[in-house]
DNA sequence: TTGCGATGTATCGGCTCGATACATCGAGGA
DNA sequence: TCCTCGATGTATCGAGCCGATACATCGCAA
């Protein structure tokens, strides 16, 4: 049912990324690949083989334009959001289902939350939490149905593998208690 | 140079921790991708769409042989690791290059550090450990370098991102204290 | 001046995921 | 008793993404 919305090209998080880069202002291929990969910093990393296409299908798709500066001889491509890439990212910083919480995409909508709706982002943090709490029960009852004969490596790596999902949750329980004493605070109805 | 070895079907760490998990005891698919699935934990998971296309590449390549035992009519396939596949594996397990300190190959590499030798355990731990410091440094300096106008989001992703990778090099620093210490300890020779 | 590292665009092979399909089995409820 | 549902089990396909690689220019330092 709902017909699945058959993506064409490629496409995924790096699209949003992508655009709303663009957003604040136009820039290159080589540019958007080191800002992007500062951004997410440890989070994830896209490489070229990615960015560049993604690029090609957005130009393709009338979501950008793209203007030949070239610098000397030097050719650089500086790619410029255009009213139906604007139109589009909107879209794309309203989804809130389950893909913006998975371990790739998580990342950089919370790197754009910015530029999204308050009830977009408290969405996507509980989401993320319960996906991530679902992982940790999974993962626990299967460890302790097979706790016999685990040599130490094993339970080791298990171990380390449950607290950093559980340093995770509490990071983003402390990022929904916030967001909720912002909502509810008294101060204004402004941007955050 | 060193022409690369092309490899022609899927592979990669699956092909370890398959040859792995049999080397303990025959399995068929189904049970191989549940214990593999626990033992990585939250670490990272492989799906049937990598598991069963690689278990068809060993069995073809003489790493593998398959019985088919069928319960009642229900078709099984048990999976048994061959004298090649036993030596295959012993050249995996001794691997100790770049692509073992990877994001997504080093938990598999530890998970079998119960079958590796000792001095191959610590290059796979100082290796990771150092690919981890040099991200931590590239990551650290491009943010300082674009320290002006980034969001509170961004901010905290970054933090978060830092954090996580700083407590992992945490980790390995007490595995590696351990590695030695068991390395030089004058108690004996034997196992971990 | 020579050579190296950063800037810049681009492609290709290959791996892996997520969804999906199909089939059987055991258990619990109507 | 029948029927549905969840676990077991094998298998494939489309699509996204990485890593390596190629090529070219620029500026700086030895």
């Amino acid at each position: 049912m709902a017909q699945a919305v058959k993506r064409s090209g490629r496409s995924g998080v790096l699209e949003l990324a992508v655009l709303g880069l663009l957003h604040e202002s136009p820039m290159h291929g080589y540019e958007l690949s080191k800002r992007l990969n500062t951004m997410l910093g440890a989070f994830r990393a896209f490489s070229y083989g990615s960015l560049y296409p993604c690029l090609k299908q957005m130009l393709a798709l009338g979501h950008v334009s793209a203007d030949g500066e070239s610098t000397g001889s030097r050719s650089k491509i500086v790619y410029r959001l255009t009213a139906d890439g604007k139109e589009h990212l909107q879209n794309l910083l309203g989804e809130a289902g389950p893909s913006s919480w998975e371990d790739e995409n998580f990342g950089v909508h919370f790197a754009f939350f910015s530029q999204t709706d308050a009830e977009v982002r408290m969405r996507i943090l509980e989401g993320r939490r319960s996906r991530l709490e679902e992982r940790l029960d999974n993962v626990k009852t299967s460890v302790a149905r097979t706790r016999e004969r685990v040599d130490s490596y094993t339970l080791e790596l298990q171990r380390h593998g449950l607290e950093s999902v559980e340093r995770e949750v509490r990071w983003l329980t402390e990022l929904i208690e916030t967001e909720r004493r912002a909502d509810t605070t008294p101060s204004s109805s402004t941007n955050v």
